[in-house]
DNA sequence: AATGAATGAGCCTTCATTCAT
DNA sequence: GATGAATGAAGGCTCATTCAT
């Protein structure tokens, strides 16, 4: 997982090494402990324990335990939009692309279960600041994804439809599936998301949405 | 520690109507604070002040703040599924069930929009007891839904699919949609979901179910 | 509800001199609460005061209001066991070593008549690692005790009876006295056994155990 | 166990039958809770759930749960008090009577087991005129005593020793060895204390009070 | 006499955060 | 940067007692 100092400013020296190993690790232990306990349960004493570092190491690096989960909020969603993104510009059809959302859901939350699962929680209470940081991030996001969306629409291979349900018909029920394998999951840590069954899903977007 | 047998004996007797009253005013008064502020927020004193009575009072009716939770969930669960039981029975056709499952969820929703999002949370850490008394509701609600479907799926009407994809192909849209609605009406509590909206679900959800 | 494991890593560093005093800080002000009002009666506001700190410091350092207890319990039977080996070592013969026991009780109970009082109640709910510690403290004090005494029962100087009626036949009595005399100064916080009557006990239990 | 009304004027009617019954069975139900988790720790709704009575019997037959505890412990002195007195004056020899108070101390607290456990707590919070009830009744039973004695120690039969060692010289052993029984009981209930251990004390009690 | 809902002071404990070393 | 002792507000819960029915 690429984990990334945001917080200092831009014009900061580069942290060294055992630092940014330090805030890693830091961040690893909080996802497992959200991912099992959740997040208002989580203590800073859990992650201490699940990072092996001292309280005072957490403050100094993250400030406060939602500086943690924020942190590791922002970092999830800007994975998952990359990836979402350069997989869409491979994408060259109304058909592959539309598939290609509901594939890489698929896939992305699979590879990465436990974030997966923290992304769905809605418990991270975000300051001010998190806040704006999500909503550019989310505003681009978006926009990239209705850029490479639009000219298909445009073109007539696509549904016209309010803008507002496009993401509901398509990622709706790959994203309730998931949900579903994800509670499953937590039990029963082995199997994956068949291959058929993702198909099944993209196939049923695909033909909510094409005209 | 001591451990004391904590169980009331389960006696028959009927609770007089004032208690019932009072039982109803706890669990209406707690939704509330969910709805809010989120299970793990609310405190006690949160629902003691919403629900006007004393913090024994809470505990002698419920047990602990859990148990409040879980008697709500179960209580919501129930009335959801009776619900959509009572509706399907009034439906004829494939289709007419197909978007009847969908119509009824948007409106149960915009209906009781706080006890719905509070059935959304998965925040409920419920005891052996109450996941045993769900897994039953639940086990009935799946068995009589799948009686009123099989029949169209028997005759052709519907697609024959993996049983647990036909709830997410279903229903997952619409549930999308309607999580997005629900955290946009936390703030601004005024509008509900028009009814084309609703039925360009409704029609989607046939458009994948049919043969 | 939500299981962690709660165990401190046994580090072997050594704690800092700030560390042990508060520490014993509060074990004295534990003792002064558990000697005026009883275990179950004290509150760890009691202690607290008591002892001038925060009621995180009392958890940071024992855990627990038990925890206090516990700590409190074996390190009195520690210093008693101690004090009466140390003394039984320096006696060199049978009438010397059972008039030592006699003495010693009552001295030491005089010289920390809170303690001693606190070590009689049997109000402490331990924890199954405190039982085993106790165990073990007891086991070892029980041998060597018995070997101190052997060479006399051997010798033929003692009588030989059942193994369990030594202490009672030796202790009980100026036990006995000694709780009286607990009981009576809680209120009056003055007198001393008078030594004419310590050596009254001494001498009939030699009387008894001599052959 | 005889229970007895001793907070009514002794003026008032004889209770019904069912009033009686009622007390007995709440004292003897208060009775296991006290011997199973002491008195500090059981509550109210321990002796209720024992004595299978609504919280309001108890207050109007006891007024508190002090007031039980007190009752239980002035019925359960008198009944030991009587016993003893008894056995006492079918004692016709200083040796048969000192030996006699071993014997019966340990007969009745077998034949007794939770009551005289119960007695030996200190937890009791007497009220002011609970206290005086039990001062008058010990005052009584000391008096009874000695005056049984008075008559061995003039003759030359027993030493003379100073008044309050008396208790301790002759009970110290045997109390100390049966409160060790107690203890081991509430784990294991079988056994009783063999014939010959209890003549051991007996002639113990005896070699230190004869001339 | 019996019942059990109601009360609320007070208890034990947790936990995010600070700060001296 | 790291450490962990210290802090104290706040939370969940217990329980003796009262009182209307």
């Amino acid at each position: 997982m690429v984990i990334r100092s945001n917080k200092k400013p831009l014009s900061a020296k580069q942290p060294r090494a055992a630092t940014v190993a330090r805030r890693t690790s830091i961040l690893a232990g909080a996802l497992r402990c959200f991912d099992e306990l959740g997040i208002d349960v989580t203590t800073i004493s859990d992650i201490q324990r699940e990072a092996d570092c001292s309280v005072g190491s957490l403050y100094h690096h993250f400030g406060s335990k939602e500086g943690i989960a924020e942190e590791l909020f922002i970092d999830g969603i800007q994975q998952f939009n990359a990836g979402m993104i350069r997989k869409l510009k491979r994408c060259n059809t109304a058909e592959a692309s539309v598939k290609g959302v509901v594939r890489f859901y698929c896939d992305w939350t699979v590879r990465n279960r436990a974030l997966a699962s923290y992304l769905h929680s809605r418990d991270v209470d975000f300051s001010e600041e998190a806040r704006d940081r999500l909503r550019n991030i989310h505003r681009t996001y978006i926009f990239e994804v209705y850029t490479l969306f639009a000219r298909y629409v445009k073109s007539g291979e696509m549904r016209i439809l309010p803008l507002d349900t496009y993401v509901p018909l398509i990622s709706g029920p790959i994203q309730e599936y998931t949900r579903r394998w994800l509670s499953g999951q937590s039990e029963s840590r082995a199997s994956s998301i068949p291959k058929p069954m993702r198909e099944l899903f993209a196939g049923s977007a695909w033909k909510v949405m094409r005209t």
